[in-house]
DNA sequence: CTACGGGTCTGGAGTGGCTCCACGTCAAGG
DNA sequence: CCTTGACGTGGAGCCACTCCAGACCCGTAG
C-alpha cells in the first residue's frame, strides 16, 4: 500500500509520515520499482501505534527509542514494555491535569451564571 | 507581587508569563516605579486559568480571543462563558484519546507478556 | 502522440508555543 | 563601594510538525 492509504488507516499526514521516517521512528518501509514506498500492514500498525503515542504526550526521542528497541528484535521486548508502561503513567497524569481543568472551568462557569443572573 | 512569585503560583514560567503579555493574552500588569511587572491577585487568578487551559490543549489565538473579551468588561461574559464551554469539549475529547490510547497500550502489553511467557 | 491530472518524491521554508541566553539595570547587603 | 541576585529586553534556538515548489511517473482523454 502507498504512503496515503497508510495515512488514513495510521491517522497520521503522509508528511508527518515522511518526517517520522526520516527521523528514523519508522524501521524499513520498502520502496517499489518506482522508487515509492510500500507500506506492510506491520508498518502500518507501528504507524498507528505511533499515532496514538504520540497524541497522547509521548516525546520524539522516547519514540526513536522505541523504534531503536523494535529493530533490535525480540530481545528488547521487556524495555519496550517498560516503555510503554512508564507512558501508561503519563496517560493518569493527563486525566488528573484534564480533570483538574474541568473544576476550574466548572467554577469559572458557574461564577458567570451568577453574574448573568444577577445582572437580568 | 513580582513575577517569580507569580510564576509559582500561578504554574507558568516567568519566560512564558512575559511571552503571554507580550502576545496579548494577560491584560493590564501594571509596572512599579522600578519598571518591574506588579502581579495583583486577579492577574494571578487570570494567569492560572490560562495555564490550565493551555496545559488542556487550547489554542493561543483562542486565548487572545478570551483575553480580548475579558478586557471589553461584563458585557462579554456570555461569549467567555461560550468559548469555556467549548473548551469543555474539548477536555472531553482529550478524555476519550486517552481511553483509546489506554486500550492500545493495553493490548501492546498484553502481547508482549505474551511473548515472554511463550520464550520463557 | 501529446496533453493533462493525480499521486508521489525531495529539500527547504514557515509556524506555534515556548525556552534559553547575553547583556544591561537597579536595590539591598556585607 | 562592590558584589549578588531578581528583573528587564531583544533575539536565537528548539520541537513537532505543516506547507510548498519543482520534478517525476503513470494512466486516460483528445
Amino acid at each position: 500500500m502507498r504512503i496515503s492509504e497508510a495515512a488514513t488507516i495510521s491517522g497520521l499526514s503522509a508528511d508527518t509520515i515522511r518526517y517520522y521516517e526520516k527521523s528514523g521512528l519508522v524501521p524499513a518501509i520498502r520502496r517499489g520499482p518506482d522508487r515509492l514506498r510500500r507500506f506492510s500492514p506491520e508498518n502500518v500498525e507501528w504507524l498507528t501505534l505511533l499515532y496514538w503515542l504520540r497524541k497522547t504526550g509521548m516525546p520524539m526521542k522516547e519514540m526513536q527509542r522505541f523504534a531503536e528497541l523494535y529493530r533490535q528484535g525480540a530481545s528488547s521486548i521487556p524495555e519496550r514494555k517498560t516503555l510503554l508502561l512508564r507512558h501508561e503513567v503519563r496517560l493518569r497524569e493527563r486525566r488528573a491535569d484534564l480533570d483538574q481543568c474541568s473544576k476550574v472551568l466548572a467554577y469559572k462557569i458557574a461564577t458567570y451564571k451568577k453574574i448573568e443572573g444577577d445582572l437580568s
